[in-house]
DNA sequence: ATGCGTGCAAATGGTTTGCAGTCCA
DNA sequence: TGGACTGCAAACCATTTGCACGCAT
């Protein structure tokens, strides 16, 4: 957690850029909220319970450099909007995402993951990011 | 290709709805840009080009139930907005995506589907699409 | 005449941006 | 001190929706 914090420190200072209360806030709290997956409006809406009077902007704006850093990573499209997870200490893994109720399950399965990265290669390409996500019903909304 | 139409009319008939002519034109359209992948706003520009008046919702509407019917597909979205492709008479496929150029490169692999349907029902998960994308760069832009 | 469909325009809603003042390095 | 940051509000932009009229059953 704290070598997280260190690590954007690092990648704002690498990019000339400040570490200011604001980004260390957001990232405190992403960090405080271990494992789940939210997006920007989560952040949004629990800084305002806590009073917290950081602008949606900032908080768009940080999440953009969080991403970046290679602190998180967007995940999923089921809706218009984006979905974030934090990626250190995180294997790499996959979703199920339930169309009805949202519910996620993450699954993991190198044989999916080294099979892309064969493909990828023999097609010339630099992997930098995948997605792979089954949805359907879960078991109590089918 | 007018198989696909008559799907089409099946399916508008089953839900009572209408075979329009901006419904039929916007699926002639669709079907003449032969296995591309488009937005609704390619199709809005093309059809412009034609002369056509048909509205930007209609464009929407007729989208959407498209998917419905099985005729297409939403696929990528690495930008903010969705993407089609018609799913007649495509098998299955993912896509390999440059992040620079857009390029889009379809693959196939039966292994990792089947390991997909294994996960799935695994978990209790009754699978009625997947999304299985790479991300990275070509090999002309990396 | 019932009601689905259309064009048009306004509304949505997540995200981005411009600006003027503020604050780190 | 100067460029980066912030809050705020307006702008964006793909998509959706409300409405009044049109057309097929």
């Amino acid at each position: 957690m704290n070598d997280t914090i260190n690590l954007f420190q690092k990648y704002l200072r690498s990019k000339k850029l400040k570490c200011t209360p604001e980004r260390e806030e957001i990232l405190a709290l992403i960090l405080s909220m271990s494992g789940a997956h939210f997006e920007a409006d989560d952040i949004l809406t629990t800084l305002r319970k806590k009073k917290s009077k950081i602008a949606k902007g900032t908080i768009y704006r940080t999440l953009k450099h969080l991403v970046d850093a290679g602190i998180l990573r967007s995940v999923i499209f089921v809706d218009r909007h984006a979905h974030y997870e934090v990626v250190a200490g995180h294997k790499r893994h996959s979703h199920l995402v339930c169309i009805k109720c949202g519910k996620i399950i993450e699954f993991f399965d190198s044989k999916i993951y080294s099979a892309l990265a064969a493909i990828a290669k023999k097609n010339g390409f630099t992997e930098s990011g995948r997605k792979v996500e089954v949805t359907g019903f879960c078991r109590r909304c089918k």
